[in-house]
DNA sequence: CTGAAAGCGCTAACAT
DNA sequence: ATGTTAGCGCTTTCAG
């Protein structure tokens, strides 16, 4: 009741009323819709309020309109490099709509992923599920209860941003033909990803046209040590070039082939996806560009769209990708090893 | 009223009381308080509940009560490597006190800073601070309103996690000279950041003490390219050995030299901070190693028991670092360039 | 052990 | 243009 503990500090919406000899639904509009009051009290009220330090609480706001100005956007993993550009320039653009940003990290489980939706769900507006490893099931789900937009995962009908990566891995693999390669790995990355899933088909198809062989390692989870790791399979192969599915996972290539003394880009050429760590290693990296901030800011703008809007907008922004061409692609070497 | 529009879905109390046939009081108890009823009725309303899925409402409960169950932290630029495990943990740890967070980026900037903890303040039980670049003072009054945790910023009286560098940075130094080296630079953060003057202090005295010198080199914005820009300068002051305020400078020195034709670490010893890249990259880098994950963990339970104790706990955790030996130092050259 | 009822701070119909 | 009033969904005293 009135005297519970624990409760926050604070100026009420009551107390403004009060002093600003007003009622508190005035005290209200002078907020929220000062078109509906005379000028005069909309400036007596606010510096009345500003005096008496008052901020509004958002909770008791929410309850009465059911909106909160919060949404949530939920990433597998925050410190896979993909991500951090991507929630930051979401968290800017929402800053513009007035929106707070919650995120959450799933740890790459489809479960921790539904809990924190769950979780969160009631007291956000909506969602921006990133990369989700959530069932589609699920999805539709929650996409019917709440403005949800996906990145990197193509259901129809849900707003969704999606980086498509053909373009840079046809170019990839366009060029490693150009250089002499004739056999390639592809470092895939998991399975219920769907990047990986549209890597995995950009890549055996413009292979197979190009004439080809590619060879599928399966690296699992996309880490350091996994794509080390996984270089003996691909010297197995015989592959004389690689593509990873993503950079951190090139880097551990690197790394591995380094090891066995196979000198990259003058033994064989490495590619990775998503530009995330290619930029700042030495030697830089080539990779496809991926552009996470502008997914990030693509899906802010739809999600606000969402909100705001009474007709849905466009519901499937595409951002293109293409090669960037750095240090560690070179002509095949004469023979394999 | 009852019809407002834009009202979230969702199952209430009272339905969950009306399916139950219990009061709404009851179902409230069977998830706030089960000791006062009995299991029976606790595991009925429970079961009932699940089966309407329902999800309690956050903000009407914090109306009710002042606690909101979230936290926010908030962090300079979420891109900078150092501080995604950091969130990340956090975050994890959180979800185990059953707190939601929210996420800040203040784009390094104070003010911007200060806008977001004033929107987000209203919702939140208490924040994180990571390196905050908010002045002394604005900290101070926001410490006094709600329960707020620092890292990396040592200010006395508000609980805070400090990553300790000089141990590393000492470690850094004598391996250095002990390598041959005699002069060294040092590539330094921004004037603002705790970390940096911590780093630079320990720098200083321990090469005094050792009895080499030391060129001080402003970079700025810790980037790749500022790095990378830096190295002329590095250059230009004689040093042999270099050692950066962070792992993504480093890499830009890394880039720097190695477009002058110098070798890492034949010619040149070079050493990052924090550990961030350094494993990731070919070749590896030396770095002070700093536990982001750790501090993030060490942040989250400082706030809970802020949040739960009546007695404030430890005000001050600290966490050592220690050099990373990896491939970028070695014995001086014989003479300078 | 359980129910009834008041009220958290705010907004939005409905008056005036 | 402003005041009155009825809740939003939940917790919590107070009765029983």
């Amino acid at each position: 009741m009135a005297s519970r503990a624990g409760r926050a500090p604070g100026v009420t919406i009551g107390d403004v009323a009060t002093a600003a000899q007003v009622s508190r639904s005035t005290v209200s509009r002078a907020f929220t819709r000062p078109q509906l009051l005379s000028q005069e009290t909309v400036k007596h009220v606010r510096a009345v309020a500003m005096r008496l330090g008052y901020v509004g609480n958002q909770a008791a706001r929410a309850l009465s309109t059911g909106r909160f100005g919060n949404i949530a956007v939920v990433v597998p993993d925050i410190a896979n490099p993909f991500f951090p550009p991507l929630v930051r320039s979401l968290q800017l653009a929402a800053e513009t709509a007035d929106l707070a940003v919650f995120l959450g990290d799933s740890d790459e489980s489809a479960e921790r992923e539904a809990k924190l939706i769950a979780r969160l769900a009631p007291q956000v507006e909506g969602f921006v599920l990133a990369s989700p490893r959530l069932s589609e099931k699920l999805i539709r789900e929650l996409a019917a209860t709440r403005p949800t937009v996906l990145v990197n995962r193509d259901l129809d009908g849900i707003p969704r941003v999606l980086i498509d990566s053909s373009g840079g891995m046809t170019e990839a693999v366009l060029l490693l033909k150009k250089l002499g390669h004739q056999r390639l790995a592809y470092l895939a990355g998991p399975r219920d990803s769907w990047s990986d899933q549209q890597r995995r088909e950009a890549l055996t198809q413009t292979s197979a046209k190009a004439g080809l062989t590619v060879e599928i390692v399966e690296v699992g989870r996309p880490t350091y040590a996994a794509g080390r790791d996984s270089v003996s399979a691909v010297v197995r192969s015989g592959a004389t070039a690689a593509i990873a599915f993503d950079d951190v996972v090139s880097q551990g290539v690197l790394a591995g082939l380094e090891v066995r003394g196979i000198s990259v880009p003058t033994d064989f050429s490495l590619v990775g996806c998503d530009d995330t760590l290619a930029a700042l290693t030495t030697p830089a990296l080539t990779s496809v560009s991926a552009g996470a901030a502008t997914a990030g800011t693509a899906a802010a703008k739809l999600l606000v769209n969402l909100l705001e809007a009474v007709e849905p907008s466009a519901d499937c922004v595409t951002i293109a990708t293409h090669l960037v061409t750095r240090a560690t692609t070179a002509a095949a070497p004469k023979s394999t090893f």
